[in-house]
RNA sequence: CGGGGCGUAGCGCAGUCUGGUAGCGCACUUGACUGGGGGUCAAGUGGUCGUAGGUUCAAAUCCUAUCGCCCCGACCA
């Protein structure tokens, strides 16, 4: 392509609202366009990127055996009632929807388990029909509360989403660790290095589940690892190993009630109370849990020096959403100030949960759900009933892991996610087919994403520089450029198109900057648009000479003209397949 | 959802407090000179000032409503 025909259009400014590396560099690239919050048009230069990406994820599951399909966005609303997800979508604030002339409501896919479900049920039969995956390449909706970062968080965003259905938990182990090798190749195949993380599952359920990870400063998500064990998981499902409670084998003393006015935290009660260290205090939390047809009160106990975690207690809870009581809240249910709740007194109305950090504690300082009062030297049995314990904190940096490890930190963007199902899906819409055995048995399911949009902008958070992008070969709108300093000197034109002919030919992805602008403009908009290798044409030529630039490096060497094509293809070749082994 | 802020040319912004001819930079068009790191000069194009209503002789500016966008918070007991 000439690049007088691509439509490219850059600019020297930032967009004002760009807070991340790939939001900037995109947007100044002209890759991307706003049309809305969390919406964008994406420009013909972006597409090829896309596109690439695209067939890599094509490639590597194809070679999984995997089939390719197209299912539709707009999905009835009666099939996600199915399954109860339409609840908790709308609960959640994830489904967006639609109504048509007759006043049926829609969602717009956020993912398609449902519909994929529903088109096997329709067509499978037999066991002998079966393993089946079946996977699209398809925009995706979702209502997001704060869409940011670029592409990183969008509304409407393209997703592979992949849909595996086998007749048992045996075959269906084999099918998810096929896809999670299939998900490395891809991963490796655009040039980036995603690790593969534990997770939580979130409103999807099902037993098993690995989300992949791409590193990058800016990533929403927060990754917890051990060096050695090979133990990674998101900190959402994270767990780490923690100090026994002091004092263990201290005899009870008696429990006395004390002035606390206007405390808020365990800090401000430590100096009330010097002698009582923050971990040898609980505090109170108070939720509400949010199910389809009701809320339950919810009090979760946890050691003062450590953090809640909402999504594990989320999930304890069975609820569709967790909220945080409010002050009005808390009064209206406890009586007493937000700062003061406690399991002593606890109404009767709320379930009582602890973390296990607890478990052992002794003569410890709570709140007694009356305002500016606390309790100390309370016992747990003793003076308030034994809780439930369970994991609900949050594990932090630092901290010993499962193996033993101090526990890594490190900040991800959530490429891809791997789902083992089971049967919740398929059993809930009837999607049965016929066993050896002569009895119907529902499939039993895995789903597997991959956010392509995301994956391009996450490329460009992890590879640029002060000057601009740097794509990876494999993600490259185009491989190479042949730069003609001034174009509209025919002899210079005619050995810029010459090498861009041959580049062709040679089957390289090439585009010819025929654009009359002065050099430094020329060379800055390339390096900003950021492909991987340039051939200038320039003063040189009448003595056979080129450039070969490097965007990676920004290193330059001259070169023969006879030599630049060979130049190009070898380093693009060897390149083309990422970090895969060749 | 709570708090704060912003909507003025394609992009980045000033002008609003104190009502009186709508501006600057980039980009874009034409011409000339340039030609290895966003070059120079000259002449131009482009805006119902988010929308609707109100006050006023007069509204980008004041008032009301509304829509959109951005940021922070929503891990506090």
């Amino acid at each position: 392509m000439r690049a007088s025909r691509l439509h490219l259009v850059t600019y020297r400014e930032d967009p004002a609202d760009a807070e991340v590396v790939s939001h900037r560099l995109m947007a100044r690239a002209g890759l991307i366009f706003k049309m809305g919050s969390g919406m964008y048009a994406y420009s013909p230069l972006l597409w090829r990127a896309i596109r690439k990406a695209t067939n890599i994820v094509r490639r590597e599951l194809d070679a999984s055996g995997c089939l390719e399909l197209q299912l539709p966005i707009l999905q009835d609303k009666s099939l996600w009632e199915e399954t109860g997800r339409w609840e908790k979508y709308k609960a959640a604030g994830v489904m967006l929807s639609t109504t048509d002339r007759k006043g049926t409501t829609f969602g717009l896919a956020p993912t398609a388990e449902e519909v994929v479900t529903a088109f096997m049920r329709a067509t499978t039969k037999s066991y002998k029909q079966l393993p089946v995956t079946v996977y699209q390449v398809h925009t995706k909706f979702r209502d997001e509360i704060r869409p940011r970062f670029g592409l990183l968080r969008v509304k409407e965003f393209l997703m592979m989403d992949a849909y595996s259905f086998d007749v048992d938990d045996a075959a269906l182990d084999i099918t998810y660790e096929e896809l999670r090798k299939a998900y490395h190749r891809v991963f490796r195949g655009m040039g980036m290095e995603a690790f593969g993380v534990e997770a939580d599952s979130g409103d999807f359920g099902g037993s098993g589940s690995m989300e992949f990870m791409i590193p990058a400063s800016t990533g929403e998500d927060t990754i917890l690892y051990e060096e050695a064990s090979g133990y990674a998981a998101n900190v959402e499902k994270a767990t780490s190993q923690f100090a026994a409670p002091e004092g263990a084998d201290e005899a009870p003393r008696d429990l006395h009630v004390e002035d606390t006015p206007n405390v808020r935290t365990c800090e401000e009660l430590n100096g009330f109370f010097p002698d009582v260290p923050v971990h040898r205090m609980v505090k109170t939390l108070l939720y509400k849990a949010v199910h389809h047809d009701h809320e339950e009160l919810w009090a979760c106990l946890i050691r003062g020096d450590q953090q809640a975690n909402e999504i594990k207690l989320r999930n304890h809870t069975g609820g569709l959403a967790l909220e945080m009581l409010t002050d009005e809240e808390i009064r209206q249910h406890t009586g007493a100030k937000q700062g003061f709740a406690g399991p002593i007194n606890m109404p009767e109305a709320f379930n009582i949960v602890a973390d296990v950090t607890v478990e052992g504690m002794t003569n410890l300082l709570c709140g007694v759900n009356e305002t500016d009062k606390h309790a100390l030297d309370v016992n747990i049995g003793r003076d308030f009933p034994v809780p439930t314990f369970a994991d609900f904190r949050t594990a932090r940096e630092g901290e010993p892991g499962p193996s033993g490890e101090p526990l890594k930190l490190e900040k991800g963007i959530e490429a891809g996610h791997i789902f083992k199902l089971g049967t919740e899906y398929t059993a809930a819409m009837g999607a049965t087919f016929m066993g050896q055995t002569g009895k119907p048995q529902p499939m039993v399911m895995g789903c597997y994403g991959i956010g392509v949009s995301r994956c391009v902008a996450a490329a460009v958070e992890q590879h640029s520089d002060d000057n601009g992008i740097v794509w990876p070969v494999p993600l490259a709108p185009f491989e190479a450029v042949v730069a003609v300093l001034k174009p509209k000197k025919a002899e210079m034109l005619a050995h810029g198109e010459a090498i861009y002919a041959s580049l062709q030919a040679k089957g390289i992805e090439v585009m010819l900057d025929d654009r009359p602008l002065s050099p430094g403009a020329k060379f800055r908009d390339l390096e900003l648009m950021g492909f991987p290798y340039v051939i200038v044409v320039g003063r040189d030529i009448d003595e056979g000479v080129v450039e070969f630039k490097v965007r990676a490096t920004n290193e330059t060497d001259k070169i023969a003209i006879d030599d630049a094509v060979s130049t190009v293809v070898e380093r693009v070749t060897a390149e083309r397949t990422g970090l895969l082994e060749r």
